[in-house]
RNA sequence: CGGGAUGUGGCUCAGUUUGGUAGAGCGCUUGGUUUGGGACCAAGAUGCCGCAGGUUCGAAUCCUGUCAUCCCGACCA
């Protein structure tokens, strides 16, 4: 949008942090609590949410599988028992102690992910490869008592889904974990008009416990890379460590193999990040709470509001329509729904009910067109494609131009110096490598794409010089 | 967890240096006039100055602690 038409906002050029923050608060998605890092998520933040769980959920149940509720609690014992587990979440759990006045035996964990309460379940009902696959999913919070907080980004307590599922053979469990990233990544980029690149985490980067992790990874406006889904194949050592076996075709006790997906909140923070101007938000037509806000102009005029509640009407047919009947004027109103983000507004006055027509503003460019009434479903349903469409573009254009190609040590250190943004280099694989470069150059790699075949910009490692094994996209990261 | 900043009506902030009856603008309520990009007039209501201690005749103001928020770093599914 050329001019800004709200004031209330930081500009993000000035200061992105803080443009973040005031988007959170003047679009009315969160409210501070007197408990660190704990959110309150307000109505309209929740329905972005509601929406997103809702595409989600139908995606999850098309291919098969079912939602749980497990509990919130996790013995200190039942955490333990997979090692590397424990050791990745430990510095990060929150405990309970006491029931009521009284200490408890044995501490309880409150779920920082669910792993253990999933394979302490599945040791139950598991026996038979006629058991399998199990495809569970549930839509919960988790606590992990994270040092530094930000909205919808990482805070102590997260909403999120994360689905668990078992399987007889391996094949078929990394068949599994990457399709849950494509479905990940199908739900960024054709419903929250986000491009994301897809991967495989290295060693370093791995959730604790897994065998390989793969990753959707998205560039923000500021240049910063957001991890933003991730999908985890365990192989069978989670199933070894909590004595899940299974008897086969062949009758032989065998130890199925595991995965682990999920995503949280933390979209709402991509959606922001990635779409947001210095009017405010700006939301993705499809998980949009409105889509389509109808603001009658001289609503004391006769006939206006009643207009205005007919279009409205004819609207909640085709999209998620409101009619704003306030007394505030026009003015306050437009400024109010482009900072909520609201992707359609349509204005209607007296000398539109004349003409019979109305005007359509677009919320991602502020263009506006007069429409015949009879035009209106129609004309609106193409702008809310149309918006998802320019917002996908501006964003994949967006993160082409931020993302450097870096051959050297110098040429890498400058990049990350100089240009926000993803750094793709050749690396030799060594994870102290990797180390080095966090530390010297101030970059973490983000994912080694899957399309890595097709680009080559070297044979040897970008730090060390030594033969390079694979394409690693760097950033810094959120 | 380290460094820095900030907490005063719903919001943005002044007042703190130098202790002495709690302020402004916006918002809110009521009535009226308005309405095509955050309208105007009039009359009102709203505060244990984040919380807990201490110093003092007297604390928003000084001291100690604590909690939350923001920024930078460390850490981080």
């Amino acid at each position: 949008m050329d001019d800004k038409k709200v004031k209330e906002i930081t500009d993000m050029e000035v200061d992105f942090a803080k443009w973040y923050t005031d988007v959170v608060l003047k679009a009315e998605l969160i409210g501070y609590t007197s408990v660190k890092g704990c959110m309150v998520i307000r109505p309209y933040g929740y329905a972005i949410w509601e929406n997103i769980q809702k595409i989600l959920d139908g995606m999850f149940k098309q291919t098969g599988h079912e939602n749980v509720c497990m509990p919130l609690f996790i013995p200190e014992s039942l955490l333990q028992k997979e090692k590397d587990h424990i050791q990745g979440f430990a510095p990060e759990v929150a405990w309970v102690t006491m029931g009521g006045e009284e200490k408890l035996e044995e501490r309880l964990c409150v779920r920082p992910t669910s792993e253990t309460l999933f394979c302490d379940h599945y040791k139950n009902i598991v026996h038979s490869y006629r058991d399998l696959p199990k495809l569970y999913n549930q839509w919960c919070s988790v606590v992990r008592w994270e040092k530094t907080t930000r909205p919808f980004l990482r805070s102590r307590e997260f909403l999120w889904q994360e689905g668990h599922t078992l399987h007889a053979t391996e094949e078929e469990a990394v068949k599994e974990t990457r399709q849950m990233l494509d479905i990940y990544a199908n739900m960024c980029e054709e419903y929250l008009a986000m491009p994301v690149i897809k991967g495989e985490k290295t060693e370093k980067e791995r959730f604790a416990g897994a065998k390989q992790t793969f990753t959707i990874e998205a560039l923000m406006h500021d240049g910063k890379a957001l991890q933003s889904g991730t999908s985890h194949y365990f192989g069978n050592g989670f199933a070894k460590a909590f004595d899940i076996q299974f008897t086969d075709k062949d009758n032989k006790l065998q130890n199925p193999f595991q995965t682990s997906w999920g995503v949280s909140t933390r979209l709402i923070g991509a959606i922001i990040m990635c779409h947001g101007d210095n009017s405010g938000l700006v939301l993705p037509p499809a998980v949009a709470p409105i889509q389509a806000v109808v603001i009658p102009v001289a609503a004391h005029k006769e006939g206006v509001k009643e207009k205005a509640c007919e279009l409205c009407e004819r609207l909640s047919k085709v999209c998620r329509a409101k009619v704003d009947l306030s007394e505030q004027s026009p003015g306050w109103k437009y400024a109010e729904y482009e900072m909520k983000g609201v992707p359609v507004r349509i204005e209607i006055g007296p000398r539109d009910i004349e003409n019979n027509c109305c005007v359509i503003a677009r919320r991602d460019n502020g263009e506006k067109q007069t429409v015949q009434l009879c035009d209106l479903e129609q004309t609106v349903q193409k702008l809310l494609q149309d918006i998802r469409d320019n917002l996908y573009n501006k964003a994949l254009l967006r993160r082409e131009q931020m993302t450097y190609t870096a051959r050297n040590k110098e040429e890498f250190k400058d990049i990350a110096d100089n240009k926000p943004g993803f750094i793709k280099a050749m690396w030799c694989g060594d994870s102290e490598c990797e180390e080095h470069i966090k530390e010297e150059i101030g970059v973490t790699s983000r994912c080694i794409p899957f399309n890595a075949d097709k680009e080559h910009p070297g044979d040897t490692c970008v730090y060390c010089g030594k033969k390079a094994k694979h394409l690693l996209y760097f950033g810094k990261a959120y």
